[in-house]
DNA sequence: CACAGGATCGTT
DNA sequence: ACGATCCTGTGT
């Protein structure tokens, strides 16, 4: 009977949101049968960032991302999607990285019925998809990923070359947040979104050293 | 209580 | 390029 996956450490979250962001490339979530692998990430921050949720303080929704990194902030967009963010950073300081995109790694059948049967990477690239999939509500928002039950985040498979860039769909925030090379990709993967605007290349994710 | 807008997606 | 669709934050 093979192992079942590790989960990830609860310290792994307490650290930068845009370190945290890099090295949850490769990770890998699972909600029941479908397990998906993390390819496309976002950081946003606290106050500071006008990207953020949390530009204008603590609200009913936003509360998730001022606990203690390792929770998930669920929220509603667009009137008709649910996106996954992971909560980084210590308690009081709010960040989290959304997750833009992931690949099939367990229960492709299911995640196709939900994604209105469609083949290939347009099944999960993009934020939007990767919750349908996972079949995440606002209920899933302020649930703890580092512990077993519900959605949980477990070791997966390292991604080598990965990209960065802006942020995609920001444009109302301020210029300075709007350059913010925030967003990281696995680069020898097809399971990504919008690939155009990744216009920096990093060696790695400095993923063995994360899991110390 | 009313209203404007949004970290998107799929079709035109 | 555009419309769907409703939760959310803000203001009255």
């Amino acid at each position: 009977m093979p192992q079942p996956a590790r989960l990830i450490p609860a310290g792994f979250f307490l650290r930068p949101v845009d370190q945290v962001a890099q090295d949850l490339l490769g990770r890998h979530l699972r909600h029941g049968p479908v397990t998906l692998r993390v390819t496309e990430v976002e950081a946003y921050g606290g106050p500071e960032d006008s990207a953020s949720h949390c530009r204008s303080g603590r609200t009913p929704r936003n509360a998730p991302m001022w606990e203690a990194g390792g929770r998930a902030y669920v929220y509603f967009c667009y009137g008709m999607h649910h996106m996954l963010n992971v909560v980084t950073g210590p308690a009081g300081q709010a960040a989290a990285v959304l997750i833009r995109a992931c690949e099939p790694v367990r229960g492709l059948d299911l995640v196709r019925r939900r994604r209105g049967g469609q083949e290939g990477p347009v099944l999960l690239t993009g934020p939007g998809k990767v919750a349908q999939a996972l079949a995440l509500d606002l209920g899933f928002s302020g649930h703890p990923l580092f512990r077993r039950g519900g959605l949980e985040l477990l070791e997966g498979d390292p991604g080598g070359m990965v990209l960065r860039g802006p942020r995609v769909g920001i444009g109302f925030a301020q210029p300075a947040d709007r350059d913010l090379d925030w967003r990281f990709a696995l680069a020898d993967t097809p399971w990504v979104s919008q690939r155009r605007t990744l216009r920096q290349i990093i060696a790695s994710t400095g993923y063995e050293q994360s899991l110390e």
